[in-house]
DNA sequence: AGGCGAATTGTAACTAGTTACATAATGTGA
DNA sequence: TCACATTATGTAACTAGTTACAATTCGCCT
């Protein structure tokens, strides 16, 4: 058989001599084509399209230097706990030219930390971060190849990355407060696993800080609806009855509030129920779940752009702390007398 | 002020002559770092921690002509009806050493083919597609650039790309089937926006199918918990009651049942309700959501090293078509006589 | 017709790596 | 101690673009 075409993808090279035109020449109609001739344009734009040519990005990269891509670690995609930040990241990165990478790290600084190099070897520029609990090694490799990183669903203004998001130690506040205005008393506060994650470990915080005359239990339950669901069963075998159950996430309450229906007990009327986050559903559910609303899209939006003009202009974000707000809906009521 | 040091990046030239050895040495201690002397090695390392040296993942791509990242185009991230599927791509598309790189495109096939564009120009070297509906102009992109794609979530062994997902038509029959033999018989069909979603299409058309004695009237709602909730509601206020709702997706049924139940219909006593998907949550909730379960995971994971080894060995996949199954839960059951 | 300046186009040197091939250094056996 | 094989390293030419600068072409005015 005679040696068949290579069938390498076409050069700028390539489209320069089947145009009769040197590689500046095109280079030009790629970059800027009002300022070549309009003949000698349209040659060089038949020449790419008889040779199929689509420029390298990674030959553009190597010579600007950019690669107009963010990465972004997130602990999973499994659950819609980051969906709408995420969403609302990509987005307004789009607006600012650059793509989104994702990758998972499973909770697992180390896990974390291999994947940031993962994504700075592929060129990322700049990242963003959930929380602050990093290992060392993701530091010291930020350091090393000084990527840009923001981090978010955290607010820590010392934080040697600037941090974009909320007081998760004070949203739990605001929920514990609102059961305990309820005259709920005996209240178990139910968390997702608080190692690594320093945002479940500031919501734990908030929600057990020491109150008069309130007592709370704290349980750690799997990150899901079923999870939720699990640790209910788990405490109706050991113990009474709480008044109320604070769920440091959505998910969590979900979970709770199901499978206490399913047992027969009434939500709110024999037990109050307060979640974390205000995903979408919080408030079509029935009852409609009172929780402490999480700015997660303004967050994703403000950390994309944050980052974006950081890397752009190099102008270091300040660090932001996004409201929380209460959102009083019908899974919680008084104590009965 | 004297000229301060540009602080450029260093590059391999730079750590070579630091090292006093050539770039070629400098290369192998990159690549294959047993084949350089060990006091050699010492060298170009140290002064590689001492430059701060990275190398550039572009320059990299351009000798290689590999930049090991897939892109994937979805609709939206912003519920939970992806999440499943793009974590195990994700996950899977790791073990093959390649990057995810997502992009939205609000279910509009010019948005997804400029995405694409976008997409490509930054180097993917594979595309996952949602469904077959796409405009011509992403499927000349993709003819132009040889750049392999696959559409998950559907099924056409004919499709011009391999698809990899399930039978839409035959998952909403598969619940019609179940709906019917419980003894319903007006049922009300809820579906998300079918304009150029070929799978919502698919749904609605095995949902419809002509049978005896068996009337169906569509809906459709947006896609959300929330939409599911305001069909239900718009439903209500013109029509007498169904005596069943079948949901093409989990996220519309969560809204019905929700809506449903906070109008005092009991799921299933009065009305029973179906979804179509299987969400992590369908089979936590009260009732536990019968549904028809779609193989999300599996197909994300099939789809990923699917890819992957088209890139990787130029082995174009088959076509694949995973199994649907009913989950016949709490939330049907047979029609009140 | 010659000169000037603007508009186009070309040449070649960059960007940051990899790698084929050549060369040098070392080791082993006769 | 020489021959030969290994092993280690260097040189220079690649990869695919961008761009500073030089050269050419063209129109227009005198």
């Amino acid at each position: 058989m005679p040696a068949n075409k290579p069938k390498k993808r076409a050069n700028l090279r390539d489209v320069a001599s089947k145009a009769g035109v040197s590689v500046a020449t095109v280079s030009r109609v790629l970059n800027t084509p009002d300022i070549v001739q309009k003949k000698t344009r349209a040659r060089v734009e038949h020449a790419i399209a008889a040779l199929n040519f689509h420029p390298s990005a990674a030959a553009r990269a190597i010579n600007s230097g950019r690669t107009r891509i963010i990465g972004a670690l997130v602990p999973t995609l499994d659950n819609d706990i980051f969906a709408q930040t995420l969403d609302a990241i990509e987005q307004r990165l789009r607006d600012f030219g650059f793509s989104l990478v994702v990758a998972t790290t499973a909770e697992d600084p180390e896990v974390e930390a291999s994947r940031a190099k993962e994504l700075i070897d592929i060129g990322v520029e700049g990242l963003i971060l959930s929380g602050t609990s990093h290992s060392s090694a993701l530091v010291a490799l930020l350091e090393r190849t000084r990527v840009q990183a923001v981090a978010i669903s955290y607010f820590d203004p010392t934080y040697r990355y600037p941090t974009i998001g909320y007081d998760n130690l004070d949203a739990a506040r605001l929920a514990m407060d609102h059961l305990v205005g309820l005259g709920h008393r005996r209240i178990a506060v139910i968390h997702s696993p608080a190692a690594h994650n320093d945002r479940t470990r500031a919501r734990i915080h908030g929600a057990t800080t020491p109150r008069e005359d309130v007592t709370t239990a704290c349980f750690e339950a799997a990150l899901s609806v079923a999870g939720g669901c699990a640790i209910v069963d788990h405490i109706l075998r050991e113990t009474p009855l709480f008044d109320a159950f604070l769920c440091t996430t959505d998910v969590l309450a979900y979970g709770v509030m199901f499978e206490l229906q399913r047992r027969g007990f009434n939500v709110p009327g024999d037990v109050s129920v307060m979640g974390l986050h205000d995903l979408p559903s919080a408030r079509e559910m029935v009852p409609r779940l009172s929780t402490v609303r999480l700015p997660a899209r303004q967050m994703g939006r403000r950390a994309a752009e944050a980052l974006a003009q950081w890397v752009e202009d190099d102008v270091k974000p300040e660090p932001q702390c996004f409201a929380c707000a209460l959102k009083d809906r019908e899974s919680t009521q008084a104590r009965r007398r």
